[in-house]
DNA sequence: TCAAAAATACCACAATCGTGCGATTGTGCC
DNA sequence: GGCACAATCGCACGATTGTGGTATTTTTGA
C-alpha cells in the first residue's frame, strides 16, 4: 500500500500475433492510449499459453485468428479454459464470417479487422470489458440470419390445450398410464388424445410425434 | 430521363413514433443530412401501413418500439409481409434486449438508442442499407449467449457406429423390424442394438432415447 | 340458444416394444 | 495366446402401443 499515487490500474492486455510489423504497430497504439498497457506481445499461442503458467491473466487479449501453429479458434479454446474471465478479441484480416462465428461459439468476445481505426480499436475493447460482445454490422447479420433459421416460425397444428400438454408428456417420455396418472384423467382418454394428436401431427408412432415436436419446435 | 442534373436519389426513410418532440428532432436530423430524406412522419403503425397502400415504400423504416395501438414487433412483422426489402431499425427508449431480439427476429435489421448521437443514427441507417444487421455490443452479447445455448457441446455416450446409425433410424421413427430390413440384419441383431443403446444412454423407451438426442444433438 | 368442438370414458386386439437370457464371429491389442 | 469389444443372431414373454370403434358431458362461439 505505498505508492498508488499517479492513476488507477490501467487495463491490461497481450497480443497474439505474428506479423511483427503489425504487432509493433497494434504493441504501440495500445500503450499510448490513456488507461490500458499491452503487457506483452507473442508471436504464437503456444507462448502466450506458456506465459500464462506463471504470469497474472490480463483483462483482454487481442488474438490473430490466423496464426501458424495453433490457428486463432483453438486458442480461444485454450485460453478460455485456463482465464474464463479473460475477455478475447479475434483479430482478423477479411471478414470472413464463418471462422469469425466459430470463434465466438468458441468464447470470443468480439473480433476487430486489423485495419480497424485506432478509436475502433479501443472503443471494441471498452465494449467486452463492459460485458459486451464487439462485432461489426455483417457478422451481427449473419448470427441473426443463424438464429432466425434455428428459430422457426412453428407450425400450427391446431392442437388444444390438452392436447399439447399431454405432447410434452409424450416428449420427456411418459407412457399412457403415467400421463394419466399424472393429469387424473383415465387411461382411456389419455389414449384418445394420443389418437387425435398422431392424426392432427399426421405420425403414427411415438418416435414421430417426438421428432415432429422437436424439429418443429412445437415443445 | 430529363432531369437528373442534381445528385443520385436521397435514400428515402420514413419514420413512425408517436413522441411529437423526438419525431421532430429526428425528422429534422434525417433531411439535413446528405443524402438521406424522411418522407413521412407518422405517429402509428396503422398510419403508416395505410400509407404503404398507395406511396411508395421507402427504403429504411425509423420505428419507435413501444407504440401506443400496434407495437413495434407486431408493426415489423406487418411491415415486412407487405414489403420485405424494407429495412427497419427500431426505436427504443432503454437497452430492453428481450424485447429489442423479438424484433431482430421479426425481421428489424437494427436498432437504435433513442438518445443516440446523430452520427450513430445516420451510421446505422448506412449498415442496414448495406446489408447489416446494427446493434450494440450489449444485444449482440445476448444473441450470442443464445447462440451458444443452443448449440450446447454433445455428450458422449460412446456409442459405436452401428448404434449411432440405428440411433438415426429410430429418430426418424423407423421400427425394429423396418431397420432390420434397411439394414440387412436379423431383427434381433437390431433388437440387440438398441438394447445397447438404451443401456449407454440411460433410458428405457423410445421416447426417452429420441428426447435424448434431440436435446444433446446427437443426431 | 343451439351446434360445434373439446374433453372425458370405455372396449378389444393385433402389433410392437423392452428385457431377461445365451451364443458365435471377427478385429485389434498387449 | 488371451482379452476386450463390436457386431451378429437367437428365443421367450409380459408390457405397452396403435387403431378400430362408440358414447357422454362440458365448454365455447356465433
Amino acid at each position: 500500500m505505498s505508492d498508488q499515487i499517479n492513476t488507477v490500474a490501467n487495463i491490461s492486455l497481450w497480443l497474439v500475433e505474428d506479423n511483427r510489423h503489425f504487432q509493433q504497430t497494434m504493441f504501440s497504439l495500445i500503450n499510448e492510449s490513456d488507461g490500458f498497457e499491452c503487457a506483452f506481445a507473442f508471436d504464437s499461442c503456444e507462448e502466450a499459453l506458456e506465459k500464462l503458467k506463471n504470469a497474472a491473466p490480463p483483462e483482454v487479449i487481442l488474438l490473430d485468428i490466423g496464426l501458424k501453429g495453433m490457428n486463432g479458434i483453438e486458442g480461444v479454446k485454450k485460453f478460455k479454459e485456463i482465464t474464463p474471465a479473460t475477455h478475447i478479441i479475434m483479430l482478423t484480416i477479411q471478414d470472413d464470417s464463418n471462422t469469425v462465428f466459430e470463434a465466438l461459439c468458441a468464447g470470443a468476445s468480439g473480433y476487430l479487422l486489423k485495419d480497424s481505426s485506432p478509436e475502433r480499436v479501443i472503443e471494441s475493447v471498452k465494449e467486452v470489458i463492459a460485458g459486451g460482445v464487439s462485432m461489426n454490422a455483417h457478422i451481427a447479420k449473419k448470427i441473426v440470419d443463424m438464429f432466425k433459421q434455428l428459430n422457426p416460425p412453428k407450425g400450427n397444428y391446431r392442437l388444444t390445450e390438452r392436447e399439447k400438454e399431454i405432447l410434452s408428456f409424450l416428449v420427456t417420455g411418459l407412457s399412457k398410464k403415467q400421463i394419466a396418472d399424472k393429469l387424473f384423467i383415465s387411461f382411456h382418454t389419455v389414449n384418445t388424445h394420443i389418437k387425435n394428436i398422431y392424426e392432427k401431427l399426421h405420425v403414427n408412432t411415438r418416435a414421430g410425434v417426438i421428432s415432429k415436436a422437436f424439429k418443429e419446435k412445437l415443445v
